[in-house]
DNA sequence: AATTGAGTTAAACATTTGATTAAATTAAAC
DNA sequence: GTTTAATTTAATCAAATGTTTAACTCAATT
């Protein structure tokens, strides 16, 4: 047997691995299962045996990788903390999370803004937009506790989200405006710069002043 | 003849528009020149004819339907208004030219986030690159002028446009937030809506109170 | 009336695609 | 060591896809 550095623990895993970086990268029908199969460097029926189509594969990225931030975001809105704090909790769950799995993110919105979409996305669709529903929540306790402006929290959420949103799946676009590379965009210290901008952006928009 | 109601003027233009709205609701890969001639009730060489390949029919789309955006920014550029109105004005420009050409703008912005773009995808690519120095360019007159707050630039930028974006390319997602049809978040309605939330918090983040 | 040429059609073509098969190989169990 | 099951391979299949072809229609021109 040929040792070639990749322990062959896990070629599933592989699979699912190359499928979501390729899917991210060029959409999911402009990739065939050839593509997946020799970019991991199997034989085609290898999606088959282990997934039954392509299709099911797809399917089993999203259930496997499917980010946690509804139960942070529950987790967040039981805590004994101000309204304030749970907002800037919100933007560093959702920055880490999305930059954390960007492949995963990038293909997941992708799909989200067609039409039709397969079953299971319309369950990730639909997630998010509980967890939007809940930091709508966070903003309209602090308006009622009197420590927050009254805006559009519909749209203050969609803000929010949006510029992560925009940042993960456009990074080439990000990346010139930012003067740096594709790849560097996904850098801790841009995490930390967009977290810094949000919070501000959102202090000054939702907090009022104490005199 | 037979006259149904829809004069056959021009099957060309009846082509271009049906993909558009194919490409956008299902995406450029997954619609087939097939799906696009059945649906404009035409044969399926009439786009060979017309356009050269399916690839070139997208090229044209991309052309026609182009939006000028960056003229009307230029022209902003040079007029004498204060960096605040260029801001509010930026902002409906955005908002009427997305909102405009949706169809279009759905399809450019999922293309756009791939990794190996087609050429003619890499312009509008470097359009929006250049349209974004620009508005960069009046949040830093503000800044010189003293009038605004020094801010992260680039990602106000960001958020700015990321924000409308959101709405324009997900608008199932913001149509279930709204609590709308998909088809109402293009209303006339939510484009106000949506003009007065960024003005409101762009302005809280950038301008300096009067005292 | 004959000719022309753009517009249009049905049929076919060569590839590509997702999926399957049956055999071959490897690993595990006994 | 033999048997058994899991994994992997090469070859093949039917359907779908972008494209092309050759014939046909029909209005405008001569």
């Amino acid at each position: 047997m040929i040792d070639d550095g990749t322990p062959k623990i896990n070629k599933r895993q592989q699979l699912l691995e190359t499928a979501e970086r390729l899917f991210a990268s060029e959409g999911y029908d402009a990739v065939t299962i050839r593509d997946v199969a020799k970019a991991a460097d199997m034989n085609i029926a290898m999606i088959t045996y282990y997934f039954g189509s392509k299709e099911k594969l797809f399917e089993e990225i999203i259930r496997t990788r499917k980010p946690d931030i509804n139960e942070k975001l529950i987790a967040l809105r039981d805590m004994d903390i101000t309204p304030w704090e749970k907002i800037t909790q919100t933007i560093d769950i959702y920055i880490d999370k999305l930059f954390g799995r960007k492949d995963f993110n990038q293909v997941v919105m992708r799909e989200m803004a067609l039409k039709q979409r397969p079953f299971h996305v319309s369950l990730v669709l639909e997630m998010v937009e509980n967890n939007f529903k809940i930091i709508g929540d966070f903003i309209r306790e602090g308006e009622q506790k009197g420590v927050f402006r009254y805006t559009d929290v519909e749209l203050t959420t969609l803000t929010l989200i949006g510029s992560i949103f925009q940042m993960v799946n456009n990074s080439s676009l990000c990346g010139r405006m930012l003067k740096e590379e594709p790849e560097a965009v996904f850098s801790e210290r841009n995490k930390q710069r967009l977290s810094v901008h949000l919070k501000s952006m959102l202090q000054s928009h939702l907090l009022i002043k104490q005199l």
